[in-house]
DNA sequence: TGTTATGTTAAGAAATTGTTAAGAATTTAT
DNA sequence: ATAAATTCTTAACAATTTCTTAACATAACA
């Protein structure tokens, strides 16, 4: 995971960008806005930590020109604010912020903050179009979309890759897709593989992964 | 294990460094809180006791001092506190403690939260993503990466590297690891060594030692 | 130096999944 | 309502991967 740190405060940089690495996160800096939105473009970070207060270009201004930028539109900001801003906050909001956490900055609470920003959207349970690669599906339409060519899956085909899609790279239990799929109903011991089968026949061989004595995951 | 002992109070000090020299702790003390900053710097240590009570600096300032630091932003903090400072305990967890003892201290009772403080820390058996140098396992996505490169894993030694690292550093028994992956199963003399000699094919032979006699660990 | 514990290798046993085609079951069209 | 088409499940067997064993080698220890 990416993140692109961005204050004016040399020390806050330091600090944040530390505390981040230790954590497996890549990390890149900026100490004002418009570098930011240049590094940005190029770096492709999944988060943007952004400090409301800075000189020149400020936080809600950088956020809403990133917002403007089709490649940007959907990464995801944080913002770091002092306590009390809390006009800043509706501010932000506004211009497309997706988390706030108050200074004086806790690296713990900051770390957990972010892994639950990164993951309530690495979740696809409840949306209604995913994309993946070369993949979209929409739920509504009832519709695979692979390589620019809509692909008709059968409905229990749909359901499964639809389960499988929600949680790309997540290993599904065997068990867990037959229940999900099939409920409680008994099933025979190689349904699941006939289907998994004729998925494959349709998107080809690399998306389904198996991982033997325990499931199938969806995987790019 | 390292254990910074700060109390402007000597015979405390005297006090609870015996107890805890004699538990098998490695013991450093310091009478105030700017000592202790310093001290800290260059001893590590794995957990800090403060007393919340202290002139010049006292514990909860001490405290956040030390997780401004980088290097020791997420060491162990223990306060001692009297009795019925409730409002000191708000503010130290806010600063960042991660325990309280009350005084008058009883030995006994002040070791056990020590190692079940550092216990916690330690285990790694409920964290989904466990990552030590360079090698990061993922239970959810029953993937390892090693040297940033996705590794294959068959079930058992996935569960098995995954076990030893779940505590590193500790050595697991021999018959502890059989029970744990196997069962109650009656499995032969080598099988375990055959998956261990897998698994350092895998990722090397720096990362699983042997303890002739005893079991593996898994240590850097 | 002998003893014991672990390392190593390759072979085949066991377990798991893949594949195919046939015929139920269900849905859709007429 | 009946036929046609599609979808789903099953079963038999194939292919693959994983696991265990056994035989022997090597290293640590007393």
């Amino acid at each position: 995971m990416k993140i692109l740190l961005v204050d004016d405060e040399y020390d806050i940089l330091e600090f944040l960008s530390y505390n981040l690495k230790k954590e497996g996160f890549v990390v890149k800096t900026a100490n004002n806005g418009k570098l930011a939105v240049d590094i940005a473009q190029r770096f492709k970070p999944d988060l943007i930590i952004l400090d409301v207060m800075m000189p020149e270009m400020d936080g809600i201004s950088t956020c809403s020109e990133i917002r403007e930028i089709p490649s940007l539109s959907d990464v995801l900001i944080l913002f770091l604010t002092a306590r009390a801003e809390e006009y800043s906050e509706l501010a932000g909001f506004a211009a497309g912020a997706d988390d706030y956490v108050t200074k004086p900055i806790k690296p713990k609470l900051l770390i957990s903050r972010i892994k639950a920003l990164l993951k309530r959207t690495s979740n696809k349970l409840n949306q209604k179009v995913i994309k993946i690669g070369d993949l979209l599906i929409d739920i509504d339409k009832y519709e695979l979309i692979f390589e620019n060519n809509k692909i008709h899956l059968a409905k229990k085909e749909f359901k499964l890759l639809h389960y499988l899609m929600t949680i790309p790279g997540k290993v599904f239990l065997r068990e867990d897709i037959i229940t999900n799929i099939w409920g409680e109903a008994h099933v025979g011991d190689r349904t699941l593989d006939v289907h998994i089968r004729k998925i494959r026949e349709k998107i080809g061989e690399n998306y389904i992964k198996t991982v033997k004595g325990v499931g199938y995951k969806f995987d790019i």
